[in-house]
DNA sequence: GCTAGTAGTAACTATCTCGTAACTATCGGG
DNA sequence: CCCGATAGTTACGAGATAGTTACTACTAGC
């Protein structure tokens, strides 16, 4: 698989490729609002279902990429909080900024009608 | 499938559900750099290889949305080209913003690293 | 007539991704 | 002792996605 990105001027396409798998920008997004969430929580937090396979694969992924904090609190009732770290925070704002963008933007009506999406 | 995407708040959804599928970026971003391409041009001009079936469904799939044109020119030799319409240059910009953006914030060095993704 | 270039399309295949279901482990309650 | 909640992990399988190869159709050039 080409790695080779985009030649130049173009850093974006990481952040694209990051928040392509689903559920990882509703990730950043809920944690973001919430500041720290359980596992649980978040898993309910969603929008739609998560599995907790695919949840908890996609925390593991942001907490090697030290994008997200997880604090195991004592073991009695187990008890497990996930919050973003500075850089995660980063990215929260960079999702604010382009909502805030995607509104000031006349975005393309094409996009607001986009429900099915890619038919191949 | 839930595409309960984000209850509200957050029509940036679509906008990532829209750049998700593989070579969408940068179709949208070297026509943006470039103009007019004609069918060979534009892959020629994809980083890495980009196969015709893929081209040829995501060009479609964008014409159908309204974001770029196709201009059929004669039969002789065959001339197909194409270009942003206005509410494709609108998603350029929006790219180039979301560029800006990424430099300005003093985004996650977590995001350098990534070259290999999601390991599930 | 054969080959090359352009613009695709179609069929097949490999891979990736995600959901479901089952299972682990620990604690508290009935 | 069994059940439920929490926090996961593992195995399996269906569906989506993308690459490979072959094919069409037209013209120009050798």
């Amino acid at each position: 698989m080409p790695e080779s990105a985009v030649p130049k001027g173009c850093p974006l396409d990481r952040i694209l490729k990051f928040f392509a798998p689903q559920w990882t920008a509703h990730i950043v997004w809920v944690l973001g609002q919430n500041g720290s969430l359980r596992f649980s929580e978040l898993s309910r937090a969603m929008p739609g279902d998560i599995s907790a396979r695919v949840l908890s694969a996609r925390l593991k992924h942001m907490e090697d990429l030290g994008l997200v904090g997880r604090v195991d609190a004592g073991v009695y009732p187990l008890n497990v909080s996930y919050s973003l770290s500075d850089e995660g925070e980063a990215l929260h704002r960079l999702l604010l900024r382009i909502d805030q963008l995607a509104d000031e933007t006349p975005l393309p009506a094409a996009l607001a009608n986009l429900r099915d999406q890619a038919p191949e």
